[in-house]
DNA sequence: TAAAAAAATGTTACCGATAACATCAAAGTA
DNA sequence: TACTTTGATGTTATCGGTAACATTTTTTTA
């Protein structure tokens, strides 16, 4: 690999003064640029950027950790941060814990090791608090996306989940259900938690009675094994006329399921989701569900993040949180049901 | 940030034998061990990746280049190449080049600053090619994945593109189509021109004549404009009964466009596509389309770069070309034609 | 018990860059 | 003309690790 000292050599010049041309610092003479530039050029230079880390004590380098790379919502989100981090010259790296917390911890080693300046992170779960400690500990900066972890205070970005729970389950009622399921993530995940709440709250208001056999908490993560789904299924009675699902993996899975079964949506069951399917949405404009605006996610989390990097040493500001509407969008699959 | 001094320092030892420690190299007393390990424990110590890459010369990093992050076809690739990479040791991260020839030059820059030590590609074009020289001059290995780049010898996965599109054409034929549209990728594109290729063998094969009126070549990544879809589909007289997609993103804007139309698929106009358009495609098992094998696409790729990088300094090997199989889903997105 | 071998640990130099300071020449000023 | 200032460049130390070699301690063997 070429390096400074060898474009130095080739131009008769200190490696000083190469440094001095590449970062366009110091003072120079034109003739002395022009001939560095040249070398460089010939010599198909790229300049080390461990090396330039290790002195400078930063590397202009930023991570975002997601759970899920296949999820629609989290790739868009991750476009927002990639254009944020870029209009303020910063790179970024994608890593994907796949809703595990052990897959996590590795790439906040990776993270950790390769001394990134800050990181954008939607934590696996609740357990995700020793990684987060561990950031912190080394004093790198994160943004919290999309779910918060209690104990640890950061900026964050969330969605407003339990709003957007009562939206859905007021839809619902509003068409005439009364008996309404709810297919839940696991109660580790703060949000799953707000969708609860939300659930319960409409139903509340509603008038209708919480019934414990109409939830099911499951994992968010794409399964192979249907069974717990099946098995709830079979489970309630009377059966639900409608499922709200936790998130766009669970909805699509139940839906799976209702067809392999032979039911169809919404004529035998409604269902409904949290956030978009992607592309698939727009072909067939089907799912009802609550849309959250996932660039925006990654957008203003990203901001918010290099502002936090950029004021280190400052004062330290409170920490900011940042509530994103939750937009009802109707589509076909919910029922209108005889009064 | 702690550093092997800081633990040397601690634990009454040298930098080198916390050095030893950390690697398990050369010869080291228990008591030493113990009392070095407890001290990293107590400070929290993270290596330093880049100090250690300065001087190893070799990253364990590696990255993953693709077009298009939102596109399921290479998040589940991605999962692939993940796991590939994970089971011989090696970090993974990704970058996405959107289908832009200067993103993607961007992040060559980049892993060619952080010393990669390997780098999974799906080339934006064949415009990609100074990319790639220039890898290769900085003897960073690379595999390309699903397009090929002229003028650049290489290890590569592809998809039997050619053949996949002669499937698509044939079923059209066998339900009694005839005159077949497709909406295709640049030219500058591998693939897209094997499909094309494929295209037409079809069509002559099938006694059609080949009517250039019934091509469109259009952008890959999704636009909001949407304008030289609609002429296109304005212009073809007669109108075609049925439209190739030349991959997911191109079918799911003509089914867009066509449902803004007021046109149904398949009732007005049938539509197929290459590649699945993810898990959604399952809850509505819609879009005929050629699927192919994404997560081997990644994981295939990631063994070959990985023998690459490790067999360095042996005799090369010629250049290994890998084509995966493509299959045809029927599902409901074609109609059948009256004789 | 002295010499040789093996084990455990330390020292030095270097990976590729940059900050801080040092030097030297040309230009400006008294 | 001597003296300061400014511009252009070089030298040295350092970032956090590890290889290669050096040294010291312990164990084995003649």
């Amino acid at each position: 690999m070429v390096t400074i000292y060898d474009i130095a050599a080739q131009a008769g010049v200190s490696a000083m003064t190469v440094s001095r041309v590449i970062n366009n610092t110091g003072k120079i003479s034109d003739k002395t640029r022009a001939k560095v530039q040249r070398v460089m050029d010939e010599l198909n230079y790229v300049p080390n950027h461990m090396a330039r880390s290790l002195v400078l004590q930063q590397s202009k380098l930023l991570f975002l950790l997601i759970t899920d790379i296949t999820n629609p919502f989290y790739t868009t989100l991750a476009r927002g941060a990639e254009d944020a981090a870029k209009k303020s010259g910063y790179r970024l790296l994608f890593g994907n814990s796949d809703e595990s917390s052990q897959k996590e911890k590795d790439y906040i080693d990776t993270i950790l090791s390769t001394r990134a300046d800050g990181v954008l992170i939607a934590p696996a779960s609740d357990s995700s608090l020793p990684h987060l400690e561990s950031l912190r500990r080394h004093n790198v900066p994160f943004v919290l996306l999309d779910r918060e972890v209690p104990g640890m205070g950061s900026d964050v970005v969330l969605g407003d989940t339990k709003e957007g729970a009562r939206k859905l389950v007021d839809h619902l009622i509003s068409l005439g259900h009364r008996r309404i399921a709810l297919i839940n993530g696991l109660p580790t995940i703060s949000s799953a938690r707000l969708r609860l709440e939300g659930f319960r709250e409409a139903l509340k208001l509603g008038d209708l009675a919480y019934d414990e056999q109409y939830v099911l908490e499951s994992a968010f993560e794409p399964k192979s094994d249907l069974s717990d789904i099946e098995s709830w299924l079979d489970s309630m009675d009377p059966a639900p006329t409608a499922i709200v699902a936790g998130n766009n993996v669970l909805a699509v899975e139940v839906i799976r399921t209702l067809h392999a079964r032979g039911l169809r949506v919404p004529d035998d069951l409604s269902v409904v989701g949290f956030d978009d399917l992607g592309p698939y949405s727009e072909i067939d404009p089907f799912l009802t569900v609550i849309a959250q605006q996932a660039y925006q996610f990654g957008y203003l989390g990203m901001q918010m993040l290099i502002e936090r990097i950029e004021e280190r040493g400052a004062a330290a500001q409170p920490w900011r949180r940042v509530v994103l509407p939750a937009e009802l969008v109707v589509r076909r699959s919910v029922a209108k049901l005889p009064e």
